[in-house]
RNA sequence: UCCACAGUAGCUCAGCGGUAGAGCAAUCGGCUGUUAACCGAUAGGUCGUAGGUUCGAAUCCUACCUGUGGAGCCA
């Protein structure tokens, strides 16, 4: 019977057949031990001398880290298999033997894992990563669907700039200058006012030259945006949203977060509703904790920002920012046209911000002001300002950054390692 | 772009002015329950690159290259 490792408990006494990686070997002078990897979980292989012909023991005895094999044997319950059962082989099919595998069981420097990413992908702790990040984008398709929202794709290709702050990728587009897209948003803003509440979830690519743990130039971004929704509606979204996926890790990874040592006790308490503090509020919060390098009007940086998260135990929202320091299609706040109804969620332990979200302006006198004091150019941006010439309605939405979100809930240091093949300041390959 | 640190065997590192070292991986041998298994042996090097100081440089100095951590910007 052919079958996959994570199948292997329901076959206790019958004889299997797995196709498998050798991940590790242990041997003596009668018995062999093989760590079998198969992409669906791990498992033991036992290769008892007295049990099998002379050329298979010479085989298992034999075979180089990452050779690919069918192997077969009874599956059996053994306590003392890492993996809880045990494979008692009885015959060995290798298929391709591999030769000086670069990664060994030792440890081993970040520039060689990245330079090896594609064979790195293959251990224990990456795999795991791997499948939390997976779990987030299934529960984050099931939420948005059963919420009411409909996917749709903006374009990756752009003739002009979300934001003209951030620096673009530019490439050809026939005889004309082409961007890749750093933001969906202006698309998804469309899209609302066509389908209601709608979620876009693609790659982004930032040419900024950005260092640090939570920074990638291509990353994958979840943008949703909801018609007749105000500032305050949209935040009661975020917060059920992360509660969502938080909840769907814990309960359909918790194997993955036990290899990865996670901390899952600080994890069971991100439950909505998540605790609020106003740009004002937080400026001050600073003070007393004795930051003296930011004035009202600046934004935060990173020490900043792990201040304030520090001061809760579940994300923190940062609301109502000056407009000033906040992109230009974000509506002021009525009251206060001074800042602007926007948010950022700040995820606990250090992890920065993971979300940005505001409402947008849908008044078209206000836009075109906005358009004049950010010497927009008319054309590029025309469609943008058509929005809210034809039915505008108060809307709002947010942008979700996948893998600060994976790095989060997986306990891991550096967002390089929630994606597959990592692009970085100095890293285009493999 | 700026600041700090680091490049020595395939990998992780020690050596810090006087003949280039260890562990792991590889190869060979030993061991019946291993858990990054263990034990013995073999093989493996233009000490990041280019200059300089010195009787002598992996070691000290200068420049450059590459990487790591952080800052700024952002998700």
């Amino acid at each position: 019977m052919k079958t996959t490792i994570d199948q292997v408990k329901h076959y206790v006494g019958q004889e299997v057949t797995i196709g498998s990686w050798l991940s590790n070997k242990r041997s003596s002078g009668k018995i062999a031990f093989l760590q079998l990897r198969d992409g669906t979980g791990f498992i033991q292989g036992v290769v008892v001398k007295a049990e099998v012909s002379e050329d298979t023991f010479q085989l298992a005895k034999n075979m180089t880290q990452e050779t690919s094999l069918y192997v077969t044997g009874i599956v059996a319950e053994d306590s003392r298999s890492p993996f809880g059962y045990e494979l008692q082989v009885s015959s060995i099919e290798v298929i391709h033997e591999a030769v000086d595998f670069p990664i060994t069981p030792k440890e081993h420097g970040t520039e060689f894992l990245m330079d090896n990413r594609h064979l790195w992908l293959r251990s224990k702790k990456q795999h795991a990563i791997m499948k939390i990040r997976n779990e987030i984008i299934r529960a984050t398709y099931t939420f948005f669907n059963e919420n009411g929202y409909i996917k749709i794709d903006p374009p990756i290709l752009t003739g002009s700039a979300a934001e003209g702050t951030t620096e673009l990728f530019h490439t050809q587009y026939f005889d004309e200058e082409a961007y890749l897209s750093q933001s969906g948003q202006l698309y998804m803003e469309a899209a609302a006012m066509a389908f209601g509440k709608v979620f876009s979830f693609g790659p982004t690519f930032r040419a900024e030259k950005s260092k640090t743990r939570r920074h990638l130039i291509e990353f994958w971004m979840i943008e949703p945006e909801m018609a007749f929704m105000n500032h305050e509606d949209s935040l009661q979204v975020q917060e059920n949203y992360v509660s969502y996926i938080v909840d769907a890790v814990l309960t359909n990874c918790s194997l993955e977060l036990q290899t990865l040592e996670r901390d899952v006790e600080k994890l069971a308490k991100i439950k909505a509703p998540f605790p609020r503090i106003s740009y004002d509020d937080a400026i001050e919060l600073l003070k007393e904790k004795g930051f003296d390098d930011i004035e009202w009007g600046e934004d935060f940086g990173a020490p900043h920002e792990t201040a304030i998260a520090e001061s809760f135990d579940k994300p923190v929202f940062i609301t109502n920012y000056p407009a000033e320091i906040k992109a230009f299609y974000m509506k002021p706040d009525p009251n206060r046209p001074e800042v602007v109804l926007c948010a950022d969620l700040i995820a606990p332990e250090g992890y920065g911000e993971i979300i940005g979200g505001s409402q947008r302006i849908d008044d078209v006198e206000l836009m075109k002001q906005r358009y004049e004091e950010h010497a927009l150019s008319g054309d590029a941006y025309q469609w943008y300002l058509e929005l809210r010439k034809y039915g505008s309605v108060p809307h709002s939405g947010f942008g979700l950054g996948l893998e600060r979100t994976v790095a989060w809930l997986s306990g891991v240091e550096h967002v390089r390692e929630t994606i597959p093949f990592p692009r970085l300041l100095n890293r285009l390959y493999p």
